[in-house]
DNA sequence: TCCATGATTCTATGTTAGTGGAAGTGTTGT
DNA sequence: ACAACACTTCCACTAACATAGAATCATGGA
């Protein structure tokens, strides 16, 4: 994980109907989501729901897989992951290690407080 | 955290100009770093860095504290992890504890596999 | 082979974000 | 009070992104 790659993560869920998009992505776990049902199901049109899957495809956050005539969309967490990683990698000067309480499992209903907080 | 904030956390990353910034911030850690010298460090005019900042703060990742003539910034690094958190509980249509892989702490060197992959 | 279906690519149009310079606000020191 | 400094806000201009519709490509069935 470099800058390039986090930088086209959060380029790719800047915008709220990929941002959808994965969040559905995210829902459906391992099944995944054919485009269209895709579509459907976030009211979009196919072509503007195939521009902004290409976006996602591409920054890594959703892979394809081809069925048939279906192309099934499945999302990629460990790649979320990977980029909170670089991101506290860096922290403190490059020794995260000082900062204990990042080690800490995440969830959105425990807000622990900044890392290196004085 | 909601998605509204999300989707902020993101926007407000998607520029190089900003992550440039976060990045700094998060290594320079509780000490954080004065408007000035992050202008220097980034070779950036003060108008636009400021602009920049100012969405970093809206998005709440990043502090400013007033030092008599000074802006002092801090990343806020708590925020990415309730970032992640948001997603994560939405895994597998919000049954998150399916996927053990993602309670594990993260780190750039070890690339688990996806949530949820078949 | 021909047609219907699923999805993507192409093309244009409107909207939004990024940038630097000038002017303004607040703070410190003389 | 005045001047110097640190930073921000305002204002234009340029570049990039989001969207919809038409055309195109690929697959499966009659």
């Amino acid at each position: 994980m470099d800058k390039i790659s986090a930088l086209q993560v959060f380029e790719a869920l800047s915008s709220s109907a990929r941002l959808d998009t994965y969040l559905l992505l995210v829902g459906a776990g391992g099944t995944g989501i054919v485009a269209g049902e895709l579509a459907s199901r976030l009211d979009m049109a196919p072509s503007n729901l195939s521009f902004h899957l290409k976006n996602l495809a591409h920054a890594g956050l959703v892979t394809v897989e081809q069925e048939g005539r279906f192309q099934r969309y499945r999302a990629n967490l460990a790649l979320m992951r990977q980029v909170t990683g670089f991101l506290t990698d860096h922290c403190c000067g490059g020794h995260p290690e000082q900062c204990a309480e990042l080690a800490a499992p995440a969830t959105s209903a425990n807000a622990s407080p900044s890392c290196c907080e004085p």
